[in-house]
DNA sequence: AATTTCTTACGTGTTTCACGTAAAGATTCA
DNA sequence: TGAATCTTTACGTGAAACACGTAAGAAATT
């Protein structure tokens, strides 16, 4: 039993190429093959492919948006992308949309099956520059948002500030504070006043926001 | 003109091990040899070394706070981690730390140096089991925060609910809600309580993660 | 037609916010 | 060491927000 794929592709002549293409591998059936990204959802054998290869020009946010309804429509179906698309960004949309594979252009045909293999096991698939991609974007991720509390804040706020605004990020209320630290409800009130303050923040909403980009509370 | 090396392992048989391996080196002068990470912030020739290959047996906090100190209080110092540690949590914090380069138990003399080589050219290097490990979380993370608000939320909150919340969100007073919304204070707080009551919360802080959890409003 | 949900709004008492004032203790700096 | 500054503590007051109930007309659903 093979895998049984669709093809969507707005440029004709690149659809007939993927459906040759495809059509002479081994253990390939190709069950769907349509030129608009917008017909794809009316499919009714959408349920018997395993796998749907979308080939959009350019990730836009409609195609976004069809790669988000299939996959939440359709969860069994794996959607691979294949585009030459190089907007970083948008393909990093395209997983979080729920892409199971992105194939850049940098892929040839033997890429073309390890993905459909890869997918059809479970797995993602990533062609080699994208996976480079994710791995840069990661990397700079994980340093910009460290999970240690920023030095400014703790430079700028007190000890006592810093526990007070812990613990009522931590959903206690003044009282319950005042409590825990041994100290009146108005100092409580006192210390927060102040981080407004020093912070120049309008609403208490905005205090929780600090603290949270601060790492010093969890979302 | 090489590059200049520091070892800290507190296996005293490691360290004089991996020693004799980077002397052997091309290009490669071991300026420090120690076997107490404790003691590497008050060596005073550390702004002359390069690279730092820190040998931890366990990726502990007090190996995570020196990695951050050594990064923070010496910027052009790059630090190489060198653990057989698996846990995937602590590697990411040494990443978060500030380390430069992460060499798990699968990695040769050959990718020592090339790590090396690589961290002096200001990148960073990872060995093939840690990309892959960064990768598969970075999709993991991805995927689970989508960027999409959650049908939950949508399903749970109706939509004059949602805008409250939202205004409420940014920043704004109870008072410019109902100037913007067209509707007494009262009727703000009404729909405030209401969603304090639909989704269980205990305080205000509590709505601020919800909706930003959501994806409602952004930290 | 009956029921539920949504939106609107008020009453009352408590809690929190906003802005001052203030004093004892710790820290720092000249 | 003495003066200046910062931190922590705390109260007063009026305004704003929260907690919990009640309630009634509109809209959607059954």
């Amino acid at each position: 039993m093979g895998i049984k794929v669709g093809i969507c592709c707005e440029h004709k002549l690149h659809l007939e190429g993927l459906f040759f293409l495809l059509d002479s591998m081994e253990g390939i059936e190709v069950l769907l093959k349509d030129c608009s990204p917008g017909n794809l959802l009316n499919y009714p054998g959408l349920d018997q492919i395993h796998i749907l290869i979308l080939n959009p020009h350019i990730l836009d946010a409609r195609i976004l948006n069809i790669t988000v309804q299939l996959t939440v429509l359709h969860p069994k179906l794996m959607v691979l992308i294949l585009s030459a698309d190089e907007n970083e960004t948008t393909i990093l949309k395209t997983i979080k949309a729920g892409a199971k594979g992105f194939l850049a252009k940098d892929s040839d045909r033997n890429d073309l099956l390890e993905a459909l293999y890869t997918l059809r096991n479970g797995h993602d698939y990533y062609s080699k520059s994208i996976t480079q991609l994710l791995l840069k974007q990661y990397i700079s991720d994980l340093k910009s948002e460290s999970g240690f509390t920023r030095q400014e804040a703790l430079n700028c706020l007190s000890s006592r500030e810093l526990e007070v605004l812990t613990l009522w990020g931590n959903s206690n209320t003044n009282h319950e504070i005042s409590e825990k630290l041994f100290i009146s409800v108005r100092t409580v009130e006192s210390h927060k006043n102040h981080i407004m303050q020093k912070l120049n923040l309008k609403t208490a909403v905005d205090m929780v926001k600090f603290a949270i980009k601060n790492n010093i509370i969890e979302v």
